[in-house]
Parts: structure tokens; sequence; C-alpha cells
DNA sequence: ATGTCC
């Protein structure tokens, strides 16, 4: 009667098309949801996913059901492609729940250039790209020196403005108009503001790129207009963090939270969730610690963006005001953030999950994603003003060889998945058996017959992300879209990419 | 992801 998945240790229940659940048992607070087709579901249970995803219900204020997107995949503690929605006042922060990388992101930046102004130019613009912008792991970045880590930590891009690295449009096309205010530098460890000292600017290694693409298809006529994408039209891509800095800053974070309260780690199935209770200092302090390092990472990506400009003003002899350079948007795709949603509650006006509800109240909660985007649709005030009437502008890196989407965020998104969507691809294999399989050169040159040109500092990072190391992204974005949690917008497809 | 192990 009933459809069922079986995925090993776990025999998930269809809920309906794309919705998948682990029932509630034993310990877990409230169900977990898995929203994949079929096809998604085979690669997901091959690694520890679901268990992660399981655990992930254990926490304490967990409200709803803990969810994993349709690209997620193990992760530490928590998978990446995991949201979780966990009570503010009562619940708890867990950092391994928001990632390592604090505020990885993406940003597109628009022009109004066309394919057709570019043809012939890739080599000189990717050379120049490369040239331009620091990149690899370590150090070098566009500032250096002076208290630009102490400023990009507490005022966000409101810094990058008042030094000539942006402006004023592109505060408001970014999240919180680049600058959390609950950011709190003083819980930034030295050394976390040491190992970020030369990395201001710079995009690090691994999957963090830089990508010139031209968009292929418009799908949404409407909301195309409404972002102003237009088919043969050039955009670029930036996807990076907060490099060392927010990486020692959830390490200093899980060491402290792990010795602090042992009492509820010892509740967890997995070290590797660590949770501050919700009200305790440590819990405000890590949130006023990550909200900076979200700030760091706005600014990481404004100077590279803003360097980008002053790279196409020299490639094609204009200014960069004269290209139609905007910002489109920019996405945290590594955050927690107190949002306020609608969620179910027992006769106490405890978490519960949706079924067992006997009533629904707005609460303030933790809103934990990892390696997940934020998905708003029209009309929550947090969608920036040019976006309110048709939602959110979300974007969805794919690989070198497939290309990437913008899509809305989409009207069921807040019922769903707290506002939320998938954040990417998602990879299919290790980064140590990407490289047996691949050799960077080849990869290079495959993708050079598909005139896509590529320039990294280390032919193993190409290795590692060659197209093949992820899943099919059409299939990710078809089922948000099908979800109605992220509808389909545009599709991109490489031209120019550097990368550590 | 990450001064790819303090």
């Amino acid at each position: 009667m009933t459809d069922t998945f079986d995925a090993g240790e776990f025999t998930l229940r269809k809920v309906r098309e794309h919705v998948w659940e682990i029932p509630q048992e034993g310990e877990m607070r409230v169900p977990a949801r898995i929203l994949a087709s079929e096809a998604l579901l085979e690669e997901i249970s091959d690694d520890k996913t679901l268990q992660q995803l399981r655990n992930t219900t254990h926490l304490p204020g967990i409200h709803r059901h803990a969810l994993c997107m349709p690209d997620g995949h193990q992760g530490y503690g928590f998978p990446v492609g995991g949201v979780a929605g966990i009570d503010a006042e009562n619940g708890c922060i867990s950092p391994g729940a928001v990632g390592y990388d604090i505020n990885c992101g993406v940003r597109m930046m628009k022009t109004d250039l066309t394919y057709d102004d570019v043809r012939g130019h890739e080599e000189e613009l990717v050379e120049a790209l490369f040239e331009a912008v620091p990149s690899g792991l370590g150090g070098g970045g566009i500032v250096e020196g002076g208290n630009a880590v102490e400023e990009a930590l507490e005022r966000g891009v409101d810094w990058a403005l008042e030094e000539g690295w942006a402006v004023e449009s592109d505060l408001t096309h970014c999240e919180d108009e680049g600058r959390r205010p609950d950011a709190d530098p003083s819980a930034v460890s030295q050394k976390a503001k040491d190992r970020g000292r030369n990395q201001v600017g710079s995009l690090g290694s691994g999957n963090h790129f830089l990508e010139v693409q031209r968009v292929t298809d418009v799908f949404d006529g409407a909301i195309g207009d409404a972002y102003g994408l237009s088919e043969d039209q050039i955009v670029v891509l930036i996807h990076c963090g907060s490099r060392g800095l927010g990486h020692q800053v959830c390490n200093d974070y899980l060491r402290e939270i792990e010795k602090t309260h042992e009492g509820l780690l010892s509740q967890l199935p997995d070290r590797e969730l660590a949770a501050a209770p919700a009200g305790s200092q440590l819990a405000e302090e890590y949130y006023g610690a990550m909200c900076a390092c979200i700030n760091f990472a706005w600014v990481n990506r404004q100077l590279i963006m803003h360097r980008t400009r002053e790279v196409f003003a020299d490639v094609f002899d204009r200014p960069w005001e004269e290209m139609g350079m905007d910002l489109l948007y920019d996405v945290a795709h590594n955050i927690a953030k107190k949002e306020v949603h609608e969620v179910g509650v027992d006769a106490e006006g405890r978490p519960v999950a949706d079924a067992d509800a006997v009533d629904r109240v707005e609460r303030e909660l933790y809103v934990h994603r990892k390696g997940a985007t934020r998905a708003f649709p029209a009309g929550r005030p947090e969608v920036p003003e040019a976006y309110r009437d048709v939602g959110q502008p979300v974007i969805i890196p794919g690989s070198m060889g497939a290309g990437s989407y913008v899509l809305c965020g989409g009207t069921d998104s807040m019922d769903l998945t707290f506002g939320s969507t998938a954040h990417g691809a998602g990879r299919l294999m290790s980064r140590t058996k990407a490289k047996q399989e691949y050799w960077g050169g080849d990869v290079q040159d495959d993708l050079r017959t598909q005139e896509v040109y590529v320039k990294a500092q280390s032919g193993a990072t190409i290795a590692e992300e060659a197209p093949g190391v992820y899943k099919d992204v059409d299939e990710v974005v078809r089922v948000s879209d099908e979800l109605g949690i992220g509808s389909k917008v545009a599709r991109t497809f490489p031209v120019c990419n550097i990368k550590g």
C-alpha cells in the first residue's frame, strides 16, 4: 500500500512525490525528511547522510522535522544539504550544523555584455582574472594589513563601500544589505583573526571558483525580467567563504562547547553534533562570532566582485560602470540565522512533529542551513525590495561541464523547508577518488572542446572538480522546482573559470 | 572547506 524506499539501514516512507520520511522512533524528537527523486535517493543512501540526518532529530528544541535537500551528502556530524529549525529560546545552536566554512556562499554579478562580445577574449580574460584574484590555499588577499579584518567582521560591506570597494546598489542587492547587526568580533579569537589577516579578498581552494558564464536559457520571462537576466547575457558567478578565519571559529567553538556542555553532548548520538543550549553564554558568543564571519565572507565576495569589474574594464577597454556590472544577489549557504517561522506545538507549547501538533504558533528559530540556500518567496520582509514582489533569487552552482541555475524562492518553501532549497549539484565521489579517476590537464582539455577556459593554481584541484564528480544538477533543480521550494528562472554555462 | 594534523 504505502510506498517505501529501501535504503539499507533505513526504510523510507513516501509522504508524496519527492518527499520521503524516516519515521519518528526511539530518541528522535521529530521525524526526518529527505526531499529527493528516487534517482537521487540511490546516491544519498550510499554514505552516512541518512544516519546523520536521523541523529539531527535528537537535538533539543528541533521543530517539525530535520530536512535533507536533494543535493545532500555526508558532512561533519550534520549532512551537507541539511536544514534544521531549532527553537532559539528553548533549543540549541550547533556549529557542526552550520559547517566549517561559515557563510560559504555564491553571488552573481550581471553585465550588459553578450557572449559575442566575449568570444575571442576568453584566453585574455581568464589570464587577467587569474592574475588579479588571489586563489589557492594559504595567504594572499586583495586587501592586506591595517584593520581590514576587524572592520570586515564588524561592519561587513558597509566597510567595503567606505573603502571604495562597493557601490550603494551592491548593498541593497545583498542578503541583510551585506551586514549582520548581531556580529560580535570580540567573540572571534585572535588566532582566527590572524588566519584571516592576509585572506581578505581571496577565493581559496577546493570547490571555490570565479566563473564567467553565459545565460543559455530563461525559463520564466517575467521573473527573468525582474532579475534582469536574458539569453546570451554574460554574468559572473563567485563561490567562496570565510577562508581560514571561519574554519578557526568553527573549530574554537566546537572545542569549547564539547568542554562546557558535556551534559547535552552525552545525550546526542554523535560528538560532531555538539551544541550550545539556547541562552547559554557559548550560544550567544558562537552566534555573535558566526555573524561576524558572515560579514567577513560577504566582504570577501564583494572585494573579488569589485576586482572583477576592474579586470573587465581593462580587458574590454571600457569603464566598468558602462557595462551593467550590477550585483544580482548574494546567497549564504552555510549559516544559522534567527528567523520567525510557523511551527506546530503540543498542549504544553513544546516542539513536535506536525502530525502531533494541537496548535500552530510563530516561534523564533535558529534555522541551520548547511549546504542549503534560503529560498524565501514573495512577501517575506527579508527579501530585498527589488525582489519582494517575485521572491528572492537562489543561485545554484552546478559543475564546469553542466553549468548553473538561477531559481526563485518558491511559495511552498515556508511550509516544507523553513524557506530553503538546495545549494549545488552535490558531490558523487570523494576528492581522493576524483584524483584517481581524473587528471587535471585532461579535464582542462576536454572542457576546452566545449569552449570552456579553465585556469587553476593546481591541476589536482581541476581533477577534484571534474564535471563527473558531481551529481546531475538538472535533476536536483527539477526536484526543487516540482516541490515548489525554488522555481527555475534561468540556466547558465561556463565561459571562463578560475580556481585554487 | 581548511596554514589538507597541534
